[in-house]
DNA sequence: ATGGCTACGATCCGTAGA
């Protein structure tokens, strides 16, 4: 089973790549963020053409999020309970027995700024919300945009990072919370190449230089890390003609035994 | 050198992202 976390920035721009990565990564179930648009202009059949059914909570301009599952998508919800939001972060299913959280953390903007506090605000009661799902669901992955850089080896340039957002000690803390909880950065479960990331900026030369930071992440609990068989970040999209800033990341899962028949309904679903 | 792209929704630029 494949799972993907990818932030499209424009989900209407972007549905051209997005339909071509589907087709040649051919993952299970995947996580998109910044969709930039109303449910309403959710592009559900294409989607459906590629074999995907949508688990979507969008809004106009900003944020938006949603699940693509070959296999059905139960107990959908939407937002961070006891956490009244506008900003459309947050959406969780259950797929093939995995539970599965997409999210789209708070940028921050600068530190010490009202957004910085929202987003630390945020991160606390991420936490909260995750500790009760874990409770409920020992299989669970909560995939995203995380828009926190965990350790210095994620950054291009510690350097000239240090302090800003994005890595300071309080968002890292606060990522650092939610691994306290059970979690797991399934990426650092194998050894992995240096300097990989999975966001560059658009200025700047960035991508050709390489100067990245690896701010998404697939977070995994202890049963499904057991099954985690793989997980690497594709920049292959980030290489095309308008693309998104961010790269997918694809965590790769052996098929629990208890769930033979879950695993021939997807595999068969295309 | 604190800029430099990109997307959006409104114009003939501002806001936001990271």
């Amino acid at each position: 089973m494949k799972l993907a976390t990818w932030n499209v920035n424009s989900l209407k721009v972007r549905l051209p790549h997005l339909t071509d990565w589907l087709a040649g990564a051919q993952p299970d179930v995947v996580c998109l963020q910044e969709l930039k648009s109303e449910d309403a202009k959710f592009p559900r059949a294409e989607l459906q053409a590629s074999g995907f059914e949508c688990a979507v909570s969008g809004q106009k301009t900003y944020n938006g999020v949603a699940i693509l599952s070959r296999a059905p998508l139960l107990e959908v919800s939407t937002g961070i309970p006891g956490f009244p939001d506008e900003q459309r972060r947050v959406i969780a299913a259950t797929a093939a027995q995995v539970r599965v959280v997409c999210v789209y953390c708070p940028n921050g903007q600068a530190v010490g700024s009202e957004k910085y506090a929202y987003k630390l605000r945020w991160f606390a009661a991420l936490r909260d919300y995750l500790a009760a799902e874990l409770a409920r669901h020992p299989q669970l992955a909560v995939a995203g945009d995380f828009n926190v850089a965990p350790e210095d080896r994620d950054v291009h340039d510690p350097k000239a990072w240090e302090g800003q957002v994005h890595v300071s000690e309080a968002e890292r803390a606060a990522w650092r919370a939610l691994l306290e909880l059970g979690l797991t950065d399934s990426f650092r479960l194998f050894e992995q190449p240096e300097k990989v990331f999975s966001w560059w900026d658009y200025r700047m030369l960035a991508f050709r230089r390489n100067a990245g930071l690896r701010i998404d992440q697939i977070l995994v609990s202890a049963d499904l890390a057991r099954r985690c068989t793989a997980c690497s970040i594709d920049k292959a999209p980030r290489k095309l003609e308008r693309p998104s800033d961010h790269a997918p990341v694809i965590a790769e899962f052996s098929w629990d035994q208890s769930i033979s028949s879950y695993a021939g309904s997807v595999r068969n679903s295309t």
